[in-house]
DNA sequence: ATTATGTATTTTGTATACACGCGCAAAGTA
DNA sequence: TACTTTGCGCGTGTATACAAAATACATAAT
């Protein structure tokens, strides 16, 4: 594969697009508040067209709301809107679990279980951010080996809406020990191939994920 | 209300995405062709701007494919796709249907279930459209039912992507008898709010939907 | 004849200019 | 004083102009 070579000619669209979604998910673009068009190019560098096809795009994903004639403004999640989304992912990893223990390959689970592994020594070590990318790492590694890719777009949609919510929660004194309970049950389904076990513990470990997130929004 | 007084000021933003949709779906732009913009938006009577931030909104929604710098072109489906979309929405309609159990008030059911006669009504009359319709509104209504937007959200997305493809499928000669005995296997169980049986019953249908399906692509 | 290379043409990407609608504020009216 | 009304500024929506890239084509060299 070329990839080293091949210069990323990336458009300005995609660049500002991602450029936009982290500082939403940072948090610099604070929910609820508008979007000011003038400033934010100004800052990028960008004209308006790139930029507003970018918030064209971003909306579709759920992460602004484009109000016409009335400016964007950053979608500000409620209590509600972070409930569903945990019900519907959850039932998604169901899924995924269900279909992981079907279709991956035997060192498709062992990278998966290497990769727990290295979770687990950030859990030993106390390392939170390391940990909390490794985890969502996790997560979206489990949903490819669903072999999906309609599973593995619509996760990847609502953690990324999520996201902002679960940096936050995951900040909060803990239950860390809780989930790393869960995802020890995880790695012994998947270990034996066990759908239905698997499903039920990646949808259980996303209905404590309210619980440890509700407080934080 | 004046709302026969007020002009649809909708943005052409919203009218362009829309109706382009609209072509999509109906299949005068042929998946895996590409978009003339040129000649698009002479059609369309629009600036190419509006017309270039609607494609990215269907980009997002998965209806087409921008290729940096070498156009756009009709998302076409592989057999793949299809199955995977299937097998999701299959799972969505499942959790929707065990929500709607427990969350619908016993008019909202009723009115499904007058909904589901008017559709039973048509097949006795081997009215194809007006079934069709009615079909795609009824499994619309029952995410509803489940009062959870996220839920909705993903399915319409899910529901709009292969749109297309269930309007051929219902062209051929003939399983229809099969998706009315899993309608009224679903109403039963609605009327009993036995979510679990209805949840199977959502599934399975969109399960045997592959079959009726998978020919056409 | 076939491939390579340079050029012309088309098409996309980006910037900018113009127009229109919204919201706010100042002035007017009850 | 409170409540409309009207005018203006600003930001958004749309059109267009310009730049850059890609494709198609023709010509030349092997």
């Amino acid at each position: 594969m070329a990839a080293s070579i091949a210069i990323t000619n990336r458009s300005l669209h995609d660049q500002v697009v991602s450029r936009v979604r982290d500082l939403i998910i940072e948090g610099t673009l604070e929910p609820g508040s508008r979007i000011d068009e003038a400033h934010l190019i100004e800052e990028l560098g960008v004209s308006r067209t790139p930029f507003r096809e970018a918030l064209r795009t971003l909306a579709a994903e759920g992460l602004v709301i484009v109000r016409p004639s009335k400016g964007s403004i950053v979608r500000k999640l409620t209590p509600e809107d972070v409930f569903s989304m945990l019900e519907v992912l959850g039932n998604l990893e169901r899924l995924a679990g269900e279909l992981a223990c079907e279709r991956a390959s035997d060192q498709e689970i062992a990278a998966l279980i290497d990769l727990h592994n290295s979770m687990m020594e950030c859990y030993r070590t106390r390392e939170r951010m390391p940990y909390y990318k490794m985890n969502q790492e996790f997560h979206s590694r489990l949903a490819e080996l669903s072999k999906n890719e309609t599973l593995q777009e619509m996760q990847a949609n609502i953690q990324a809406r999520l996201k902002r919510i679960r940096y936050i929660g995951n900040q909060e004194p803990d239950s860390w020990a809780g989930a790393v309970a869960d995802h020890e049950e995880m790695v012994r389904a998947l270990k034996n191939r066990d759908g239905k076990r698997l499903g039920d513990a990646m949808a259980g470990h996303l209905g404590k994920t309210w619980e440890r997130v509700k407080d934080s929004i």
